[in-house]
DNA sequence: CGCTCGGTTGATGCACATCAAAGGCTGTGG
DNA sequence: CCACAGCCTTTGATGTGCATCAACCGAGCG
């Protein structure tokens, strides 16, 4: 308990210098964490799942997860890769019975601070600044969805260039153009709508003309001028 | 100017009745709309355009608009159709400099109320009980995208299926299963991605069998449970 | 050593897009 | 009042991007 205390404690430390926190003094950041507990999930292991009823939302710490609703034809179709500083789930805490729109997996080893419905309704929601950053947030989000939409009759190449340039934005990782989450083919795919050999087509022709490079599940982008020029068909 | 004034609370009683507004005293309902005028519009004139900065946002009050996003391509994807009591913009009210992440435009004879910023800044921010409300349309719409995102794989008759039961859900019109707005073909094509001749092909089947009628642009289930069949792919 | 998981490649087929052409309907201007 | 332009709908013919199916390979792992 006493480390329970303490992990939670270190991880407001870390959450604190993300753009949701940041000029956020540590006692309301304590306060808006009030009953959070830091769980660490290991690959592919999931938060929750869609349709259960939402008590928690949250902020990712550190790794990935991936939120994915089921088909109609029972695959899964990714609605969004979530980082460090994301939140999630807190759209729906504005309803007085949520239940979680998406399912959340892991993708590798991560870290996420889970905070109980009830801060949010005494605590959150009291503090206008905090509700516009997690509705910015949720904006950017929107927004993202949206371009997608706005690509749906662009070829399969567009897509894909479109999804490793809005992850590269998302973390600049120092001229190092490395996505900053494993990503394999399958979950480009099922985030893009495609099948994972279309996807596979499009990349390691890519790899082959030298534009990005894949190792293990690490893709790293090269001459991002190149995926660039492939988001607006060539 | 007497004659905007009146308009104005004229418009207010009748937004009164949204779920907005739901329980909220006029007074308050006067203050939230602090500044507020009545735009009339008729068909296709639009309300602001994709890219300019965002100075308003508003309520629907009769009709419908169409939010759009210009694609590479130079055709237009329909982001959403907004119809009565819907909030356009408030979304982005959050953001210092916000831009339109979309053009609004009219399908046939419509009016908005239009409110400043300032007003939600001041009015709306610390009022915690409107934020979630308005939260909780966003949420709607942010689900409604993710339902369409899941069922991108669906063949197009399913997704027109969708679309259909969606519109009929939102304003429940009695018996009469006549969608609520105005709609062409092209803007179901435009709002799926396929092209209105597909579009035509399948909702000209579905007439032929007597599942729909339609005149002018006004849309009527007559089968509703073969329309929603075709949602799960038959 | 068999297992699962991720990546890759080629052959085949289909659901759509695209192109083309036509008719109705509305508004607009000479 | 007629001509003309735009918009909406419809139908048919043709083409193609991508899904699907079917193998196969290498790597990690209990």
């Amino acid at each position: 308990m006493g480390d329970a205390k303490s992990a939670l404690e270190a991880a407001i430390i870390e959450i604190k210098s993300f753009p949701l926190f940041l000029d956020v003094s540590e006692v309301t950041v304590s306060k808006l964490c009030e009953g959070g507990q830091i769980v660490v999930s290991s690959h592919r292991n999931t938060l929750f799942h869609f349709g259960e009823v939402g008590t928690h939302f949250g902020v990712v710490i550190s790794g990935a997860y991936k939120l994915s609703r089921p088909t109609p034809q029972g695959e899964d179709a990714i609605v969004h890769f979530s980082t460090p500083g994301d939140v999630i789930a807190a759209f729906i805490m504005a309803q007085p019975a949520p239940k979680y729109p998406v399912t959340a997996t892991a993708m590798g080893p991560s870290r996420y601070l889970r905070i109980p419905r009830q801060t949010y309704l005494s605590h959150w929601k009291n503090h206008p600044d905090m509700i516009f950053r997690v509705q910015n947030l949720l904006s950017t989000r929107m927004g993202q969805m949206q371009n997608q939409k706005a690509q749906i009759k662009a070829p399969l190449a567009a897509k894909v260039a479109t999804l490793l340039v809005e992850l590269l934005n998302k973390h600049d990782h120092g001229n190092e153009m490395m996505l900053p989450l494993p990503l394999t083919r399958k979950e480009i795919a099922d985030s893009l709508g495609a099948s994972v050999e279309s996807v596979i087509r499009v990349m390691s022709d890519w790899s082959k003309q030298g534009f990005i490079q894949t190792s293990d599940q690490q893709i790293k982008v090269i001459k991002p001028e190149k995926i660039i020029a492939e988001m607006n068909c060539e």
